[in-house]
DNA sequence: TATAGTGTAATAGTAAAATATAACACTAGG
DNA sequence: CCTAGTGTTATATTTTACTATTACACTATA
């Protein structure tokens, strides 16, 4: 996995679960690839593997059962939570971030859109 | 200032500078304030602020006069470039952090709309 | 020419993140 | 009971960012 060397690799961590959660591909009450193995997967060490697993069981988002794994939480309702918690940050960077370069709103969306159909013209 | 401590100090005092600049409340060929001064207003280190000038210097967007002061460049094409630069670059991370979590380029619209209408709603 | 204001650079020390390594605690299954 | 697989924790080391401090180089001007 490539890391932004601009933030702490355990955050990185933390946010490459989150995602494998609300994708799907860690369903409520499955478990998650051993620690030693996740290290191994991302290339880490266990101790960062196990920093960012610490922050999401404080959150909840996970639960450690000693000698058995972690496994994802099977509160769905936490998970969808997480999830427009997430994309409400994102949109809430890309706005601040702009609004501090001038754009205004109309602006931000159009930019948006753009770059949307830009993309589709690309591939296309 | 306020900095995320999630992201090297410098790099986000770059960013600023990249904001005055932009924003016209840095124009082109004018003097920035002395290192020392940035320093005491940031609340940070000489040396972090010489950090971050010394990569938009690398950049050509400021240039140094040594014994007068840093000075933005005349050259409005590369702020103009600059700019767009910045802009794209955000709506990336927006877009390539919304697909992870599997949001399609529809949705992505439609959510940033909705932030926008509800921000304005809070506001009045 | 002396001085104040500027950029630039070097040194030494501190703190946080990440690493390598080892050890300990618990569970399940033979 | 033993062993393999799991989470958890601790120690020591390295690297990077940041800081404090000092010194040097250049410019303008009184």
């Amino acid at each position: 996995m490539k890391f932004d060397d601009k933030i702490p690799i355990y955050y990185q961590i933390k946010n490459y679960i989150y995602r494998e959660i609300i994708v799907g591909k860690l369903a409520p009450g499955d478990k998650l690839p051993a620690v030693r193995q996740l290290a191994v997967d991302l290339t880490v060490n266990v101790n960062t593997v196990q920093r960012a697993l610490s922050e999401l069981i404080s959150e909840k988002i996970i639960e450690p059962q000693r000698g058995k794994g972690n496994f994802v939480t099977e509160d769905k309702d936490t998970i969808e939570k997480l999830k427009k918690m997430l994309i409400t940050e994102q949109l809430q960077d890309l706005y601040e971030n702009l609004h501090k370069l001038n754009v205004s709103d109309e602006e931000i969306v159009n930019y948006l859109e753009n770059y949307i159909n830009e993309r589709k013209q690309v591939q296309s």
